[in-house]
RNA sequence: GGCUCUGUAGCUCAGUUGGUAGAGCAGUGGACUGAAAAUCCACGUGUCGUUGGUUCGAUUCCGACCGGAGCCA
């Protein structure tokens, strides 16, 4: 869906690690600023995936609408390009209601494309081109398939590692099916500006371990809440290879379901790779300049932290 | 109290026939365009327990001391 207008629509976005207090402070500011919330989060999109995504309840919710959320069930696929045009058509629907619109997620990526108005182009599923690269990798290795891909995009070529396998095969399945290198798909997807005028807020924690602190308490949260028996009901009946089943808090407990491992084991990967996966979401969006940081560490209260938000926007004044 | 073993990176441990040391894990930094909570890359200086001695040179050999473990009393 097209959004056909020259004025800039405003746009809130709220980022950080997980564990940061991004559903806190989206909730406050779309109360405050009558705002509705669109979740950028590749794994909250999922029915039933509730503890182990730490997704706002009803109650939580308080009346605030959320897009985005609870939207498939979790065998099905879902992609950066689906979000786009989930997340476009919600804007505009918040837009057509004068609703403020306020992207809240760790998923940076998905962000990232919408933030920034990426157009992606149409590109087909290609299951067996993906298929057969995947037996080419296996016979060949990852050298080969680089050497592949080098005739015809040597930008990309020179930019991936030969272990880095999902991007060698995606560049050569995307020139395969279109003609056009993935290089220069990117050149293209940047051309139209985007339309958004953009308040981007992260919250932040001087004390990495703090941060850490918080993820340990909440995973420990989570398992008083019973992710056990979610996880347990979910990879029932999960394709292993599905995009929910890679949730953080369930693929670590195969282990202890299989009784491989303990239950004290599982828990502490969990944690860790939650610490890992914020550690990744830190990098993403560090790099970012347009993020105004918000320190959410050192004992700051909630309040605190919306009324700093709250300011920043105001000085923005995207809400002219 | 005696004997034996042991003390090296945040952790578990290698190693140096004497020339100041390296793996795994943890951790840190980075990349990122249809699976992104995924995927991939890079990064290892540490009073080699302390202190004396021998030596051109000691983390390495010897002594004492301080931790830890075990066995005997």
């Amino acid at each position: 869906m097209e959004i056909k207008t020259n004025v800039p629509i405003p746009l809130l976005a709220v980022v950080g690690p997980t564990a940061s207090g991004k559903t806190a402070l989206a909730l406050g500011l779309a109360q405050r600023l009558d705002g509705e919330i669109i979740s950028a989060d590749s794994m909250q999109i999922y029915k039933g995936m509730d503890i182990a995504t730490a997704k706002p309840t009803q109650a939580e919710m308080n009346g605030i609408p959320h897009h985005l959320i609870d939207i498939l069930d979790p065998g099905e696929n879902f992609s950066v390009a689906d979000f786009l045009t989930a997340a476009k058509s919600a804007i505009s629907d918040i837009r057509a209601r004068g609703k403020l619109p306020i992207v809240a997620g760790g998923t940076g990526l998905y962000i990232n494309t919408l933030v920034d108005n990426v157009e992606l182009s149409p590109m087909p599923a290609a299951a067996d081109i993906r298929e057969e690269l995947n037996r080419l990798w296996a016979q060949k290795g990852g050298e080969h398939l680089l050497q592949i891909l080098e005739e015809f995009d040597p930008t990309t070529a020179s930019s991936l590692h030969p272990n880095n396998k999902g991007r060698i095969i995606r560049a050569i399945e995307v020139y395969r099916q279109t003609g056009i290198p993935i290089s220069e798909h990117v050149i293209r997807s940047r051309q139209t500006p985007s339309p958004y005028h953009l308040v981007m807020l992260g919250l932040h924690f001087a004390d990495r371990q703090e941060l850490y602190d918080r993820i340990n308490r909440r995973v420990d949260a989570m398992i008083a809440a019973g992710l056990l028996g979610e996880a347990k009901s979910m990879l029932a009946k999960l394709p292993p290879a599905s995009t929910a089943a890679q949730a953080i808090g369930y693929k670590e407990l195969r282990g202890h379901f299989a009784g491989t491992s303990s239950l004290e084991e599982s828990v502490e990967a969990i944690k860790q790779e939650t610490r890992r996966y914020a550690k990744r979401q830190l990098t993403w969006f560090r790099r970012d300049q347009r993020i105004h940081w918000i320190e959410a560490g050192n004992g700051r209260s909630t309040d605190a932290i919306l009324a700093e938000a709250h300011e920043l926007i105001e000085t923005s004044a995207i809400l002219q």
